[in-house]
DNA sequence: CCCGTATGGTCAACCTCGTTGACCATAGCC
DNA sequence: GGCTATGGTCAACGAGGTTGACCATACGGG
């Protein structure tokens, strides 16, 4: 079992490094795998808020600053007031950040189809559906 | 496919908890998964040298002496020269260790267990092996 | 016998990815 | 008009590692 706990750890490492590197060869050595997963939730047109980003992804809202406040630092994206909620800023991209969320789309597809042909669709599929059921809070119930 | 990343991470996330608050019902609140895996490692007799153990477990030795710093301070384990070689230590578990060890490898099996059932030995199965495909470095090769 | 290299253990610094807790400002309901 | 809920933010921390540098001992070859 915690040598099951290690593969999840090192395979999760395995794919991280892969799309990392795939980043860099398609000029962004700036982005880590964290930022993709932003880039591919935020809304090209008119931006998104922390919170539905953080919520999309999974991550506390924390987190997901953290993110943010680097690819705002970075300059593919800016934070711009919501003019619907005066408490709520939206993330929106930049041009740049356009640009990039694209490249980021075709890394993680490229990492995700390499992926698939290693293991083969029906293992693959038997992955993501067994890791979905392990990931699931309910599954530490009951002592 | 960063979905698939949050997946590994989570699934880890969920198995680690839930072997912590087994361990704890065992009466090992000090102990955490990773200590877990040193104790399944080490040499109930004679110990086993960090080295051997790091690399048992695929660690660094650095990573597996913070470990065995924390079990050597919480009185688990006691690091005894190797009379075999006057560089290495003998890491070897004390009568609390002994103890300590068997409740891990319940624990353990308690969780393995609990996971193969909920999941199904195939998917299990299935599971492990493509984990082990995905982690070896082999993966990411290929630019 | 002595020297160079390999090996065992250790220290220090750092990184990633995430968490919880506390707060403030604005929203929005009654 | 006040009260609670919500959006964003700051600060501190934790787990679980990594790399690099070092020192002492081991061990093989001249």
């Amino acid at each position: 079992m915690t040598d099951l706990a290690r593969l999840l750890l090192e395979a999760r490492r395995a794919l991280a490094t892969e799309l990392d590197a795939d980043l860099e060869e398609r000029g962004f050595p700036d982005l880590r795998p964290g930022h993709a997963a932003l880039f591919l939730s935020i809304d090209r047109r008119s931006g998104s808020r922390l919170t539905d980003l953080a919520e999309h992804v999974r991550l506390t809202k924390q987190a997901m600053m953290a993110l943010v406040d680097d690819l705002e630092s970075l300059g593919y994206v800016r934070r711009v007031p919501d003019p619907n909620d005066a408490r709520a800023k939206l993330v929106r991209l930049t041009a740049r950040g356009r640009r990039a969320a694209a490249e980021c789309r075709r890394a993680v597809q490229s990492v995700e189809q390499r992926t698939k042909r290693q293991l083969g669709d029906r293992r693959f599929d038997t992955l993501r559906e067994a890791l979905e059921e392990l990931a699931e809070p309910s599954s530490a119930e009951g002592a």
